[in-house]
RNA sequence: GCCCCUGUAGCUCAGUGGAUAGAGCAACUGCCUUCUAAGCAGCAGGUCGUAGGUUCGAAUCCUACCGGGGGCGCCA
């Protein structure tokens, strides 16, 4: 689709070298000013450069705007000076219209496509919670943005591999395994061990031999396969299950202590093996091999991440962590930049935490004690859309606390719904034309003119939006972006529907057809981004 | 003590250099003989934590302070 913003912006960029303006170290921006008065586009650029003209912002603005190239530029109604010096770009009417036709052309397999990623292959490792309890809402809530994000890294053109690390041995698993022969004993777990009510399941299902190892690891894999299951049915598909045993077993931790020792980043303390970690930017030295002879969880995750690079080629990874892994960042980093990988390709991306408000009380997720919310309660009342896009109504960054009773009961709290509601009215409208009579003609032949309704200029506004939307939420890594743009577009097609009939009585067939392909770009635009976010798009309500 | 995130309407959150800060929920008031009222419209609600600074321009960037969350293991 031609993209007006990115047309203006070279336009302006031209008229700037026209008047000898240096763009050296300088950017300027084209975007869609907030107030409709402000006109369809505008920039700052005259702004942004007037002092190396030694001008004002405003003389330097009139200048750009008697350029040749802006004389020569067909699709611009009117410029303005406005502001400090502001040029505000009126579009002539056919600037929307044109870029409508566009969208019915490109369909939902097209449109809002980009290749922004062109040629570059990148992992998205997330959610890898440790199988020793079922997906808590916390867990679901960064597998919704994962999983969000992928789509959005896909449509851009990227090369996605999705993966989950499987924490698959360890204390954890000895300590899982303990609390299942206590319960299975009759007793409770240890303090510090699990002490959730499906470790008594377990129990009662494990026939294996009485020792913590190996009920752990049967544990872990009875686990490991309901939480695949629960991932699925939440409409998440990972590409690969990455065993940390298995890179234990593979030899893969020793060959990259042998790597890195190689490279002098390695010295031994006090019995233990330790990475030289401050020298590449860490806060202190880590330790890879403890004093009786176990890897620890960071050895086997710099073995996990070298393989990552160096083993399986990505050009880039990307993390996504809860924010009680912070610790390991910089020294993750630091390992790759001992093993001579670009830290910069790692991208560790930090969940802050989830909790959730139960009857004015907040709940900490913890599966040792056992308070977790499970994702499926969540799902089981409201359903996987409502969930992705309540997961998806806030940013990474942000510490949140799900009020349960809203989220489950009030359903009018979740803006999926409004989403949602929007295309069942789509689906049913285009039902009923159909029936009428009246359908899209497959030539695309359509005259969108009579298209001049605040209502419907706000609506294909905001349809046309979507390409920039996902590009941004690809490169900023911020999937929710997709989320907020969602509700706005509902929004505008709400008030559209409300004010613009299609099939009413006394409305012409011209207008009617016009309209009715209005309708058809909607959904295009609505199912497009609601299929980023990974929710259905319902037919009825 | 050090590091990361955060503080925006009564509540939950968008907005991270642009002009007059937005939405949903909650409250109040209107709108269905008309394509789904799970909707639309109106009204109301704000020292953008505080104080300085940078900038033509700051909720957004910098500094300090205050409040909240997380981290600083030979746990994972």
């Amino acid at each position: 689709m031609l993209r007006w913003e990115l047309q203006l912006h070279a336009l302006v960029e031209a008229a700037l070298s026209e008047i000898g303006v240096d763009l050296e170290g300088v950017e300027f921006a084209v975007e869609r000013p907030q107030v409709d008065s402000f006109g369809d586009f505008s920039t700052n650029a005259a702004l942004v450069t007037f002092k190396k003209m030694s001008k004002s912002p405003r003389d330097l603005a009139n200048q750009v705007i008697g350029t040749k190239a802006f004389a020569e530029f067909p699709h611009v109604q009117s410029y303005e000076i406005a502001g400090p010096g502001f040029i505000n770009f009126y579009m002539k009417p056919s600037h929307l219209y044109s870029q409508i036709v566009e969208v019915l052309a490109e369909k939902e397999e097209n449109f809002a496509r980009s290749d922004l990623g062109k040629d570059e292959k990148v992992q998205v490792e997330f959610v890898s919670a440790n199988p020793t309890g079922p997906l808590h809402i916390g867990n679901g809530w960064w597998a919704a943005y994962g999983d969000a994000l992928s789509r959005v890294l896909k449509r851009c053109g990227y090369d996605v591999s999705k993966e989950y690390y499987v924490n698959d041995t360890g204390g954890q698993i000895r300590s899982l395994g303990r609390s299942i022969l206590s319960r299975k004993a009759g007793t409770s777990p240890p303090e510090d061990g699990y002490q959730g009510r499906y470790v008594v399941d377990l129990a009662n299902r494990y026939e294996g031999e009485l020792e913590d190892e190996a009920a752990g690891r049967w544990a872990a894999s009875v686990i490991i396969s309901e939480i695949k299951q629960s991932l699925e049915s939440f409409g998440v598909h990972f590409d690969v299950w990455y065993s940390q045993a298995s890179i234990e077993e593979s030899g893969a931790v020793e060959e990259t202590i042998a790597e890195l020792d190689s490279k002098g980043y390695v010295y031994e303390n006090d019995g233990a093996l330790w990475l030289k970690s401050t020298e590449l930017g860490d806060a202190r030295d880590r330790v890879l091999r403890k004093s009786n002879g176990d890897f620890t969880y960071l050895a086997g995750d710099i073995a996990y991440h070298r393989n990552k690079f160096l083993v399986r080629h990505f050009d880039r990874v990307i993390d996504i962590f809860g924010a009680d892994h912070h610790g390991q960042v910089a020294s993750q980093k630091a390992a790759m930049k001992a093993l001579g990988i670009d830290p910069s390709r790692l991208e560790i991306l930090l969940g802050q935490m989830v909790s959730v408000m139960e009857s004015n009380e907040v709940v900490k997720m913890s599966k040792r004690a056992g308070t977790s919310i499970p994702l499926s309660f969540v799902v089981e009342k409201i359903g996987v859309s409502a969930t992705r896009i309540l997961c998806l109504s806030s940013s990474l960054d942000k510490a949140t606390v799900l009020d349960l009773n809203k989220a489950v009961e009030r359903s009018m709290e979740n803006p999926a719904f409004y989403v949602q509601y929007a295309h069942a009215r789509i689906f049913s409208l285009l039902k009923n034309a159909s029936e009428r009579g009246l359908t899209l003609d497959a030539s695309l032949e359509v005259n969108l003119s009579p298209l001049s309704h605040p209502r419907e200029i706000r609506l294909m506004k905001d349809i046309t939006m979507l390409p920039e939307v996902v590009e941004v939420a690809a490169r900023e890594r911020a999937p929710h972006k997709v989320a907020t743009w969602l509700k706005a577009l509902a929004a505008s097609f709400h008030g559209f529907y409300h004010d613009c009939p299609v099939l009413a009585e006394g409305v012409d067939l011209t207008l009617a057809t016009s309209r009715l392909a209005l309708v058809r770009a909607t959904q295009i635009a609505l199912r497009v981004g609601l299929d980023l976010v990974g929710a259905e798009a319902v037919e009825e309500m």
